[in-house]
DNA sequence: CGTAGATTTGACGATGGTCAAAAGCTGTGG
DNA sequence: CCACAGCTTTTGACCATCGTCAAATCTACG
């Protein structure tokens, strides 16, 4: 598929914004024209990988980042003992490995889950844009701090949650970071999951997660088959698993939504 | 309290690397002597909190990062259900929030675990660094994915570790974390933590805690009692846990300390 | 067709949670 | 110096969740 939202007239439109990418970034941090053009000028080698791929290996010191453009992957990490542990699923618009630019080394290892389609965008062209495009630069880092706000989500999920309240949490997640792309709104919308790589998110075993899933299914709050779960409700699978989508900072391209804050008030002594 | 500690003849020896925030970002990025006084004198505002006591509320905006110069503390996520999650420990050295100066927002708390010595860097500050120190630049934002790959080994760990492996691998980073910033050697270094702050880590209870310290005890892996549990032979527990500290990234200054002249142009672009 | 991966199912056991209470330390006020 | 309050650790009994094992279906695809 591809991801033209309006096919009528929309040509122009189309090619300053059918990249997911361009509009996740400009969605974060105010992108001017010439920042989207230096962005749809770094992105121009695409290409098509297929499902369960490698393109990038924990340890590795790559030279490109990669930019999910239609299809899913995730972020993993393997364990000694031999299993796997799924830290992040990149939708269309994520990027991958912007960290190795910085660190010089893959912290985690990225496949594809489906069929994608990926932009290369090298750390030379990353530093050029980081020289003149202080905006770009500004969204790129906004990227990576949400996915850190992602990953704690994830971590209090895994160890705080009920296993089917953070199974649905988890998949209102992706169906908000779809819908920030323009993707996933459709109530039959199909996240191209499987059972063994959710099994591998959550910290359950694919047994249990069938288990959980028959459960959400007979209440009715998701729909599931053979490579897909859709949310007939999104609002009540929300409600149900207490998301509160916040943490994705979402909230169209306001840069100063802050209701500014006051002094440290070192009298807070909050437990529980 | 006020800025000047050392005060007497130890003052330059003491100002140029007694500060643990320092030693740790001159361990990440080459940090020349400008750099360096020029962090000494933005963080000039230091003061003494106690034991429980939060720093920054999650949502909060606040317009200053705190360095912890002294003690322990955590940043924590409080779950609807009552439930608290610590996603990381913050040891001398380490700062709290720099992602909101970017993002805005504290999208986790910061509690003081043990009394603590906190310098203030307000965000202007930083601001200020940022245009004219790239090198110290460079090393915040190093710091800030470091932090994300020790949330990523973490929700490993709580997802596919066993809990005794998992409690000794909490221990052992932590141990190797203070090393770097020049603590915890001694073999008889007492971590300040309680029970409950170690299950609210792991995701598990704290009766369940208690168990896999006693068995570690039991073992000889570790040494414990109130508030405190100590490691008399590191390698052991680092082999039992499979500690693997690379993704730590403490090997020295960075393997490719970017010469000043070819670094990514970070100028500016921090808030606003 | 046949193979490989996904899902489904059931039996059984292990890990870890909950509840409740006792026992130890520490700091505080009388 | 003692009593007391509050936290932390310790303990045991019992139970729920979740994992493991094994096998049967089902679907896509060559």
């Amino acid at each position: 598929m591809d991801c033209s939202i309006g096919t009528h007239e929309a040509r122009v439109r189309n090619r300053q914004m059918s990249n997911p990418f361009i509009r996740k970034l400009a969605s974060r941090a105010h992108l001017d024209v010439d920042d989207v053009s230096a962005l749809r000028q770094a992105l121009c080698s695409v290409s098509q990988v297929e499902a369960g791929q490698d393109l990038i290996l924990e340890g590795e010191c790559p030279d490109a980042a990669y930019v999910i453009l239609d299809g899913f992957a995730c972020r993993y990490k393997l364990v000694p003992d031999g299993g796997r542990s799924i830290v992040a699923y990149l939708v269309p618009g994520d990027g991958c490995d912007l960290h190795a630019s910085i660190l010089n080394r893959a912290i985690h290892s990225v496949a594809t889950l489906t069929p994608c389609s990926i932009a290369a965008l090298p750390y030379q062209k990353i530093k050029e844009l980081a020289a003149t495009r202080p905006n770009i630069y500004r969204a790129l880092w906004r990227s990576i701090l949400v996915d850190e706000a992602v990953l704690q989500e994830w971590l209090v999920g895994i160890g705080r949650r009920s296993a089917d309240k953070q199974v649905a949490h988890i998949i209102c997640e992706l169906l908000a970071r779809l819908r920030a792309v323009g993707l996933g709104f459709e109530p039959n919308y199909h996240l191209p999951l499987t059972q063994p790589e959710l099994a591998d998110t959550a910290g359950l075993s694919n047994v249990h997660i069938y288990r959980v899933l028959a459960d959400l299914r007979k209440d009715g709050l998701i729909e599931s088959g053979r490579r897909y779960i859709s949310v007939p409700d999104v609002k009540r699978l929300e409600n149900f698993a207490r998301f509160d989508a916040s943490y994705l900072l979402l909230s169209g391209s306001d840069e100063n939504p802050a209701p500014v804050g006051k002094l440290p008030d070192m009298t807070g002594q909050v437990r529980r």
